[in-house]
DNA sequence: CTATTAAATAGACGGTGTCAATATGGGTTA
DNA sequence: TAACCCATATTGACACCGTCTATTTAATAG
């Protein structure tokens, strides 16, 4: 039960998740294999099977890990924010664009519906904890618009999603990415704040 | 020369292709592996490599295939459009939904850098062609508008291409995916009209 | 102390991409 | 026609992979 070597292994679980983010940050996802995950743990190649299932459901586990840290991200971010009626554009997109530049390999993860176990439920509760936030906040500052709210909704993320999939896949490289000395996803923010302000009017 | 089985097989090469391209709609990606094209193809799990360097080339030669018609699809739209001031925002709207919906496997391969040359010319020449395209019908059709065209450019293809990519995934699942009788893709577009409108104004 | 049970090991199987050595046969030249 | 060259196809090997099985280990419960 200690934390210890009880050479049943005791927190080989752990050690396990950790070792398999190291490799997912370092490799990317192809990285992420149960042969390497046992080597880098120093355990049998058998072993991690004691843990987590397959492949699929280890997979699963640093996904549904890594949307926690977003829906924390983006709650702290609205709880910090400004009164400013579209201050939750600047909070999701930035909870999510940073989230995506400083770990590529997980956000590409977050995406890859065919290796990882979507029945899962903490996962589909958790994409819907985010998404909810996201239109609560979009129904509070936005209440006039002419829009569905859930358009606004799938549209924003959609944008985000896009700009940072295309981004990090290396497909699309932008020949310039500052627009009058602002990075393009700031310029992108901008013109979806713009969006919702004009449908007020 | 005959396209006949000149035993040395004349034309396996294309065989290989299409035979690609049927695994690849049938079972993903991931069903696209060279042994199983050579079982598919009839010939030898050794033979393919005259043809195909390796996994990369194979896949790559699917990509720029598919950037292909798509970019035929915009530029037949374009031609076949309305004067309407934007157009373009159904055309290419259009083109990538619709091909997204229809192929699934194939537009999620697009995507994924990890699998194919990205430093293909042909490939980049492909995309270049398509975003340019698109730059074009915006300067043509936006001139006005208060935002770098460029990041209309950036925002419109994010928002089509998250929308899509999002859906394939199998990720997101809208409960709804109906607005007013209409679906969720059209709805999109329409917001994204609106926001080049108000430019104007 | 003993029995049960969870956890780790070792080995096997079928799959993959890719490489090297070999065999085949069409096209070109002598 | 005959001989050669060379692109193409075959075969076998190697190192990985995920996953399954049988087996051993050790911690814990009675």
């Amino acid at each position: 039960m200690s934390k210890e070597k009880s050479f049943h292994h005791g927190d080989l679980k752990r050690v396990l998740f950790d070792v398999a983010l190291k490799l997912l940050d370092r490799d990317g996802v192809d990285g992420v294999t149960i042969r390497a995950l046992a080597r880098e743990a120093g355990v049998s190649h058998g072993a991690p099977v004691n843990h987590y299932r397959d492949r699929e459901a280890l997979l699963t586990a640093l996904v549904k890990r890594q949307f926690e840290t977003i829906l924390k991200s983006v709650e702290e971010g609205l709880s910090a924010a400004t009164a400013a009626p579209n201050a939750w554009i600047e909070v999701f997109g930035k909870a999510l664009l940073d989230f995506g530049f400083q770990y590529p390999h997980r956000y590409k993860l977050l995406w890859r519906g065919d290796l990882i176990d979507l029945q899962d439920n903490d996962l589909s509760k958790l994409m819907d904890q985010i998404y909810d936030q996201l239109c609560d906040e979009i129904e509070r500052s936005v209440p006039e618009a002419e829009f569905d709210r859930d358009t606004v909704a799938v549209a924003f993320w959609s944008m985000i999603h896009g700009y940072l999939d295309m981004r990090l896949s290396g497909m699309f490289v932008p020949l310039d990415d500052k627009v009058s000395g602002k990075p393009r996803d700031v310029a992108l923010l901008e013109l979806f704040k713009m969006l919702v302000s004009h449908g007020k009017s």
